[in-house]
This record gives structure tokens, sequence and C-alpha cells, in this order.
DNA sequence: GCAATAGGGGATCAATTTATCCCTATATGA
DNA sequence: TCATATAGGGATAAATTGATCCCCTATTGC
């Protein structure tokens, strides 16, 4: 396991979030979680461009974190199933909100997005 | 100047905010210039915690996904000023909203992430 | 016996991000 | 003359994150 070698700021509230909701995938974990899906298989095909091992590795976080709970069937197959904590559950609208922004100016984010994307591949080109 | 080796993900509107807002000290810069912190030195002494490197470079993303703009004023010593842009104000309700909640729940965010650290560096004790 | 299903995780490599170090410029005040 | 303030940025090192690869469990169905 990746050991951490700098202490996190823990100043503000937004170090704090952010300690909570940094990684890739962990938003998207909540929000799938939270409509339903909550089994491992179910949130991989919802995320496919994920791989399964990061998605293990993140949900974990996010449990050690007390916003989800993972319930573990002693059947086999194995089944396991992970749901929203109630502190979990106090997040929701806030992603929503971000989710919400973001539909909003969709088309205006993936403009400013593409054009630095291009403009760095111009600077590359010219170099080359 | 770093080049990109993947293709980000744009999917959903979750992956279009992750790419404008990711970045270590992005929230608190935008934060903070929206409550007229406004120079690069005021902004250096409010975030001690990042070099002035680095709160350059993420200014500099943050003005290419147009979020604020940068004004400089032709004296000596120079003088610049950062604004957001109309499109910026639009997320400070949105940053106010992770704000919010991360100060309601901030007694148990300290609790949970310094849970998460001590455990782990027991884990590397056992080991050594 | 072999594949598929459903879940997990160590080891390691690659990509990305953040931090450090060092250098530029000009005017002011001690 | 030298430190200070103000702003910028290249080169590179370190830290962190994410992706890949491979291996494990046990049962059902072919």
């Amino acid at each position: 396991m990746y050991e951490r070698k700098t202490t996190p700021n823990l100043n503000c509230g937004l170090d704090l979030i952010g300690e909570v909701l940094y990684g890739k995938w962990k938003i998207r974990l909540l929000w799938f979680i939270n409509e339903g899906h909550q089994r491992p298989s179910e949130l991989q095909r919802k995320i496919p461009d994920a791989s399964r091992r990061v998605l293990n590795v993140q949900l974990k976080e996010l449990e050690e974190h007390e916003l989800i709970t993972k319930k573990i069937y002693p059947v086999v197959p194995p089944k396991v199933e992970y749901s929203l904590t109630e502190f979990g559950k106090t997040l929701i609208p806030v992603i929503a909100a971000l989710g919400q922004w973001s539909d909003e100016h969709e088309k205006r984010l993936r403009n400013v997005i593409l054009k630095q994307i291009v403009s760095s591949d111009l600077d590359s080109s010219l170099i080359s």
C-alpha cells in the first residue's frame, strides 16, 4: 500500500472536503450508489472507464471516511452492496449542485476544455 | 511545460467540472478572488501552504478556462489583478455549498481523516 | 475438466500533479 | 550598494494517483 510522505493541510473547510472528495471517480461513485446502483459490478458497468481495481480502492476510501458502508453477504458467488451512510447522504445535495452547474454550462465547458487541449497540441507540434 | 499523454474523459457533466476544478488550490483561489483578494501577492499570503509557482500555474489554468481574467498594469513594480468572469461568478454558489457542507461537518471530517492517517501509520510501524 | 460469475488484492508501471530551485526585471528606501 | 517588493517562468525532483497485470476464492453449468 501507498504511504503518505507529507501531512495533508487541514486548515479550512475546503481542505477537509478535498480530502474526502478528491479521487477521479469518487463523486460519481457516491452519485450512482445514491441512485441505487449498489453492487460493485453494477458500478463498474456504470463507470467503464475506470478499472475494477481503482474503483475498489476508491470505494474503500469512501468507506474509511464513513460516507458509505459495505455489506458483504456470505454467499457464493459473493454478493456485496454499498449504501450511503447518513453522513454520506448529506453530501448528495452538494453533488447535485455540482452536477447541475456543469449540466447548465456543458457547452461552454466542453469548449474551453477542448480549446486548451488543442492549443497545447499545437505547441508540441511546433516543437517537433 | 507538461504535456498530456491521454485524452480526458468528457462524457458527463461531472467529468467537465472535474477538469476545471481539480487542482489543489483552485477552489480556494476562486473563493478568495471573489472575496476581493485580487493580487497574486495577496492570494499568496492567503494561501501560504502553496508555493508562488503553483499558484501561478493554477491561476493560468483558471484563466484558460475562462473563469477568471487577468489585468496587467504597466507599472513598476508590476501590478496584476485577477477578477472573476461572469462565467466564474456562476460557480460561487456551488463553491459556497461545498464550503458550507464542510463547515457543518468539520469535526466529523477531521475525525475520519485523522483516523485514516493514524491507522496507516500503525500499519507501517508494524512492518518495520 | 473448464469457463463463467462475483468479489478481492499485491506488485508494479505510467501519468499527473505539486514542490523546489534558480533565474529574470525595475524602482524604492535604508 | 544592497535588500525588498512585485511579478514571471524554465528545469527538474518528489509525491501522489491511476492503470495494468496477474493471481486468489468457490460454485454452477456445460
